[in-house]
DNA sequence: ACTGGTGTTACCTAATTGTTAAGGATAGGT
DNA sequence: ACCTATCCTTAACAATTAGGTAACACCAGT
């Protein structure tokens, strides 16, 4: 999942504290919502169905653990990946806090970097962990776990380019892709290149996969076809 | 065994550890003794005959370890399994509890879920005599709990890092591992050392096992292949 | 034939990975 | 407490490869 895609919910009732994390995880491209105490934090959690839930342990209203605990009752949320922010020193915090269901803590003072590597750490830690995401199509079979193809009983390694750009164009074999959707969902939205430069990456896939495979929509763009 | 008939012996010198480690025990149905430092582990250790010790690594009068080697050599707890908690980041506290004769560790902070399922599984693995939990991948043989490995008919040791990381490729053989997973689960995942320091690690496992069991995707990550 | 879009080729550069050696850190033994 | 062997990390440099570009060829429709 991209990040720009990743809902953070941010609770704290320091305003402080939420000004500089927020910012810190909304620079790094997250979008973070927040919340001021327990109670706000589990109305808004339930509309916003976040992917990670930071909460303070200790907060007016409803504390952290409790909240907590409510949270993983709610049953949209529980995918959701709950942690604490905890001062260093509140020491027993912690075991309470992963008897209410967190998954993580988070020690004050907060350090931007550690923060951000804990927080990438534990999007992907808890990620759903099966996702089939290998795609079939006649002789020809993308794996993108172990990055791999296969076509017939040969085994093709190609480079990531080439391989990000067939994965997407086999992804809805017969769809025609533009240009401009390649580059964006291949090169990434802020990436300019020259015109040619996709030609040159459909000309190697070609010349790998023999030249049937990819078909040319003058004018338009590229498919997959089977 | 049933559980009602399983006795563990938690020690710890932290009240609030026995307590909420001791409850979820408990309400599991185990039978739970505690002590609260090596002496009265090892005194009470001898009356109750327990099938499980699970055994805190820093405490006063006599630490974890050493109470460790005393029990071990205690006829009547011959088949008694014993298992460390400690905090994580105390690294080398696992090796030296596993000279001192322990069956395995648990990290601290304790979440509930896995440590009931980790006291299950150690209940289970020691009934039955040893059934190991080693990965064969054609003529390599890794073996966790012997911290060990096995290529044809040659043993090679490898040194910790080594094997962490050997261990993490082999157990999704095929899969592709990116540098920013390996560091996070090998390293974990808020040390940070140099952008060489990993092909360093891959080289030397190539030396040792012949370089055609770890592949290099260049730009994504390594993998390894049978 | 002209034109706009696409195919092809060879080459260049930047990014990534491989290699080696050296120094600090650690564990284990004496 | 000291010594030694081993391990981990780093730094500097080499090797490799992917990705991009430019220049030009091609091809269909007008």
């Amino acid at each position: 999942m991209k990040k720009k895609d990743t809902r953070i919910l941010l609770v704290d009732d320091e305003p402080d504290i939420l000004e500089i994390v927020g910012y810190n995880l909304t620079s790094e491209g997250y979008q973070v919502t927040t919340a001021e105490n327990g109670l706000e934090a589990i109305t808004t959690a339930k509309k916003l169905k976040p992917h990670l839930i930071i909460l303070d342990v200790m907060m007016p209203e409803m504390d952290g653990i409790e909240a907590c605990a409510k949270l993983r009752e709610i049953p949209d949320l529980a995918e959701t990946v709950i942690t604490f922010l905890t001062a260093r020193g509140e020491d027993y915090s912690q075991l309470a806090g992963f008897e209410a269901g967190a998954d993580d803590y988070i020690t004050k003072p907060v350090k931007p970097k550690v923060l951000l590597s804990k927080v990438k750490a534990l999007l992907r830690r808890f990620k759903t962990p099966s996702e089939d995401s290998s795609i079939k199509l006649g002789n020809l079979v993308i794996n993108r776990e172990e990055y791999k193809v296969v076509l017939g009983k040969e085994e093709i390694s190609l480079p990531r380019k080439e391989f990000e750009l067939l994965a997407l164009l086999a992804s809805k074999p017969g769809k025609v892709f533009n240009r401009e959707d390649i580059l964006d969902r291949v090169w990434g939205n802020e990436v300019v290149v020259g015109g040619r430069t996709i030609d040159v990456h459909i000309r190697k896939l070609r010349e790998k996969l023999g030249n049937s495979k990819i078909k040319t929509i003058k004018g338009v763009g590229y498919k997959f076809v089977v």
